[in-house]
Formats: C-alpha cells, structure tokens, sequence
DNA sequence: TCAAAAGTGTTTTACCTACACCCATGA
DNA sequence: TCATGGGTGTAGGTAAAACACTTTTGA
C-alpha cells in the first residue's frame, strides 16, 4: 500500500557524515528512518534547515535530535544539488563531516522521532542508503582522505592516549594501504606534535608499547606556519 | 524614498566568482545589479535556482544571463548559509568560481535585464559589494591560491601560448610573492607538462621570449598518477 | 621458549632553496 | 650602445623512500 507524500517547494538540508574510530575499525554514524520517504532505510544523519538558523547551526542541532550527540563540530564538504534527488520535491543538501573519538560517547539515542535508531557502521560494510547518501559518504570519505594527507588530523578520532601502532593504523585504514613502520614513525616524531608519556600500554600479551599524546599547542603552532608559509 | 521588497521563502542561489587574467591583471567578474535589493550596486554574478534545474547547470545558466559568457564549467567552493545574508528573505547560495581565458572571449553583455552591465575588475580593485559577496570572493580567491600551489592550474588563465615569465608573473600575482625565476622554470620544466614551440614572442622591443603551450595529455597523466599516488 | 608486536638507522634519491651573470633584441 | 627582459647552473640542505633485524613481554 502506498503512503500519500505531500509535494513541498525548494528547501534545504543537512547530511552529515560522521567518522569515529572503535577497535581499529572505521565506522561512520548511520539512522534508520522513522519517516516517509524511504522509511525504515539506513541513512545518514540529515534534516531540514530551519528559516531562522544558520547552516552551521543546522547541522549541529540535527546531528543532536538525530543521534544524541551534542555540540559536535562539523566542516561542510560538498553541496548536491541535483534535481530529484528528494522524490517529494527540490531539496539541496550541504554535507558536513566530522571525526569524533568513540570512547566514552558510544551512546546514541536520538532525540526527535524521524530516526527510530543511531548506530555505528563499519566503513566497509555500508548497507543501501537512503536517496544518494551513498554518493554523499563517498565524497565525505574522500574528503578525510585527502585532508590526512596533509593535515594530521587522525588524532581527533584516536583515545586522549595511543600507540604509534594504533596511529599508525589508523592512517592505513584510511589511507587504504600500507605504510612503513620506522618511515611512520621518523615523520610523526619530527612533526614534534606528539608527547611522549611514562606510560605503557597495558593488558596485552606482548611487549607494551609507549603511549603517546597528541600536543594541541605544538600542532597549532606547525599549522599557523604552513599555512602562512604557502609553498 | 523607500521600495516595497516582497518577502519570500527559502530559496537557492548561485554566486560565481569568475577569475580572468587582463595584461598580467588578475581580474573578476562583476555585475551592476539593476534589481532591488542593492539596486545600482556591484556584485557578483548571481541568481537564484529554478526548482527544475540541478546547481550546476543553474550556475552556468546563471552566469550566461548576466554576463553574456555560455559554456563556462565551474566547481562549486562553498555554500553561505547564514540567516541574515539576504534582506528579503532566506537565500542559501553555492559558491562557484572559475578561471577563464579572455582571450577574445572578452564581450560581456547581460542577457537578462537583473545585470545592468558586467565588467572585468582588478582583484585589487573591487568596490564595495552586495550582500555578504565581499566574503564570497575572499573566499574564492582563496580557493584558487590554495589550489594552485599543488596543482598547476594557472593555464586555464593563460592565453594558448605564452612564455615563462608569463606564466611566473601569474604565479606570482596569485601567490602574492616574488619567486625565483630559475627555479620556477625548472620546476615548471620538469613537470613535463609544458610544450616548447619553435615560435616566439613578437612586438616587444626587448630579446623575444619562447612560447610554451601546455600539453594536456600529459597534465592529465601527471595529475592522474599524483592522484592514485596518494601520500 | 615461543609468539607477537615494539622499536630502531642508514643509504639513496628527489626536490627545494639560494644565488649572479651573460645574451639577444629593438629602439 | 643601451635598456630591457630572456635565459642559464651549481651547491647545500631537507625530506621521503627503501629496507631487516633485535628487543621485550606475557602466555
């Protein structure tokens, strides 16, 4: 039986793509819906504006009745702007990203009702996604591909403390490839925008490894220079 | 006196931020709105999507109306979202920028009546804008500085062919420094991207320089490899 | 004592930077 | 012949890439 889907004028949305990093996996922020169209589908986190907020605001408060997660801090990537992309009318879209650490803030609950539930998914096990949310995590993925590149920015997804190993990783994983152990570790060290703790890891049934934090101060400091730097 | 300005509701728009080189200036494109709000004032192209068109082909429907120029492919950079940004209403609009050849292309006459005129300006020359299209433009200048400094781009503003030192002062005009000029041509050499022509410069009352074209196949090999090559 | 991962250096190559003078041409 | 920009090479430093073995630890 077919549902009766009110045809609305332009509007805009938010989607959001949000990574987090458990067990060295990968894992982005899906819902399943809890409305027409495409009810019951996984889809990313993602509504509509508001008249009286900006896009920033938008996509904070979204994630937030979606998943539960308050105060995220989200950089826009990409806006799709194709025609019927939205089967009830002309919807535009501004995709956010964010890379979140998982520890600690593992419970999803959303908050309105438009989404029955908020979960983890790993990156390499994406179901069938909702209108062209697949085409949106794609580009997102890119997005935090290219920017670790050139930009340090796996930390945010890490534990406050880690292994090089897990950073390592990390970088593998998003990266898609093999790295070399002691090339990794020489270019981390240099950047000199980790701290190296007396800790070691613990409950493992081999040799601990060192633990090491990320130095926010030193890592604006590097970054202020390169970008005045330029070339 | 004052106009009576209709509100309305949540709607799209285009921006374009066209970059063009003029005698070694690095211009933009600006249009003289003929339309309230802002009548008489200067602006960037711009107007607003149709419900049956996707935000690319409104961008270059968009930029045609007001300037005359047909065919123009640009990427989107940003998306403004902020409440306030437009006096008569909710308007979220795509930034798109591109770089263009004026060779010849140089006719610019609004199609449509909103543009009163359009006109190449000096990047360093730009008058008070529109709406929050001051931003729109640091933003795109941005943008193409940034991109320039790991991808040689600057030839979409070149004419076909042109020599070195045009192509440095480019360089430099976007980077807003001195370089080096053995270097630059070494390095611009040695990307293999460059085709030395058995012609050169006429009409200048100094040793006539050679002409480069830049080779496209190559370019596309380079960037393609750089690509998949990641890190 | 074994398995598993931690940890460690050197060499080669490529690229960036700094730097100054002669050359060709038209006026 | 002069003014103007065209054109060229080398040396030093830094960063990236390739590559394999020893050490520590808990089970």
């Amino acid at each position: 039986m077919e549902t009766f889907l009110p045809k609305f004028d332009s509007v805009f949305s938010i989607d959001c793509v949000i990574f987090g990093l458990d067990e060295g996996e990968l894992k982005i922020l899906l819902i399943e819906r809890n409305e027409e169209p495409f009810k019951n589908w996984w889809a990313l986190p993602g509504y509509i504006v508001e008249q009286d907020e900006s896009i920033d605001n938008a996509a904070e408060r979204i994630l937030y009745e979606l998943t539960g997660l308050r105060g995220i801090y989200m950089d826009q990537f990409y806006t799709f702007g194709d025609v019927n992309r939205h089967p009830q009318g002309r919807v535009i879209t501004v995709a956010y990203y964010a890379m979140l650490r998982l520890s600690g803030n593992k419970e999803l609950k959303p908050v309105s009702n438009y989404a029955s539930k908020a979960v983890w998914i790993s990156v390499k096990d994406i179901p069938k996604l909702a209108f062209d949310h697949e085409k949106i995590f794609i580009r997102g993925f890119e997005k935090i591909r290219n920017k670790i590149s050139y930009q340090p920015i796996a930390f945010e997804l890490l534990p406050e403390k880690f292994t090089l190993t897990q950073l390592q990783n990390l970088y593998e994983v998003i990266l898609n490839k093999k790295l070399d152990k002691r090339n990794f570790r020489k270019k981390m060290l240099n950047y000199g925008i980790l701290k190296e703790l007396n800790e070691k890891q613990k409950g493992v049934s081999y040799r601990a490894a060192k633990l090491y934090k990320f130095d926010k101060r030193k890592y604006a400091k590097l970054f202020q220079k390169e970008l005045t730097f330029g070339k």
